[in-house]
DNA sequence: ATTGCGACTTACCACATGGTAGGTTGCCCG
DNA sequence: CGGGCAACCTACCATGTGGTAAGTCGCAAT
């Protein structure tokens, strides 16, 4: 059993809003990447804008669940366990990097497309985190403001790099982007681990 | 004497390509906004890519301009001077945030764009920030990828940050958001301080 | 005065875009 | 067998786009 018609097309749609942004995506050139008419993909998504919000949706989706399962797995909250998270988010922002993409163009875009759609999945995320990351041992007596701004210096981190990672290689060569991206989690260890101001 | 109006041009220009990307303007809305038409932009620069690489052209002539600044100041580098210069180049991104976001988008979009002029500014930038950092007391015996990874974690945090501002301002509310910007800059101190791993 | 030129203008065009209207086909369910 | 429906299709359209062509206007130099 294949994937769905529609899945297929959340596929590419992702993907090429991820290379060039929402403007910069016919919605024939997705159709016809599955050899199909735009008139049989704006039969499943009525509108261009219907089928750029069920990209972000199933995104926010997979997002979700992942936080939600690092909720679920204990109530004795250690720094080692956040650490690793961030650590494997790291590694997923890579991995799928075409989704970082998307998440960043639209951080970029969310001043236009205003308040609608854009906080949604950000809100709830950031808020777990950033209460987890206030309830560790050395973290506990420090302003909520602290404890936000170092989070998302670790996010920034992780998701500017991310993105980089095309730019990176043409610019260092391969071989010294490989040896970036071997250090890259012990050095993101050492800012987690870096004492509070 | 005012600008010219080639000046303007690329004025606005430079926020609307950071606003809506380069797709999503069009050359006609740039001149609409100085009540011209669009061929009067058109005589000035003869394509919208030719419009987009000035506007571009100039950034990265600015930022050559500041790193000269910081080059030129004195050979004896500090850990002090780099840190400030960083916090420095964080409270620039903040203010000129159009040109923060615009870079974004270039830095997202030079997979596409592929090497023409994507790492010009780039390169060189990154270049001297890593021997800077490179040859403080602390990092002299480190591995370059190892310095580099660190100052791009920092860059990272710096740029994401400056870009989340109007997101930041609508998730937190105003007063939480200027609270995170307050201690924004001492936290950054933190993450350069923090030991090798 | 005439020429030349930079800074614009109006008129126009080919083309791609998002979207509508109205089929056709094949499959499932009664 | 027949109705309904999802999943496509072809045909069409209004609009906006980047860009060309050709002209106007004011001004500075000869």
């Amino acid at each position: 059993m294949s994937k769905t018609t529609r899945e297929q097309l959340l596929d590419v749609a992702e993907r090429q809003f991820a290379e060039r942004g929402f403007y910069g995506v016919s919605i024939a050139a997705v159709a016809d990447e599955l050899s199909l008419t735009k008139q049989a993909l704006l039969h499943h998504f009525r509108t261009k804008e219907k089928l750029y919000g069920s990209v972000l949706e199933r995104i926010s989706r997979d997002y979700e669940q992942a936080l939600n399962d690092l909720s679920g797995q204990s109530d004795v909250e250690t720094a080692e366990q956040l650490t690793e998270y961030l650590v494997q988010l790291a590694e997923d922002a890579c991995r799928h990097s075409a989704r970082t993409q998307l998440l960043m163009r639209e951080l970029l875009d969310n001043k236009r497309r205003a308040e609608t759609a854009s906080t949604w999945y950000l809100q709830s995320y950031l808020e777990t985190l950033t209460n987890r990351m206030g309830s560790l041992p050395g973290w506990s007596k420090v302003s909520s403001a602290r404890v936000f701004a170092r989070l998302y210096q670790l996010l920034g981190a992780i998701n500017y790099y991310a993105i980089s990672q095309p730019t990176l290689r043409a610019i260092l060569g391969a071989e010294e982007a490989d040896a970036v991206r071997s250090v890259f989690s012990s050095e993101l260890r050492a800012l987690l681990e870096a004492p509070v101001n």
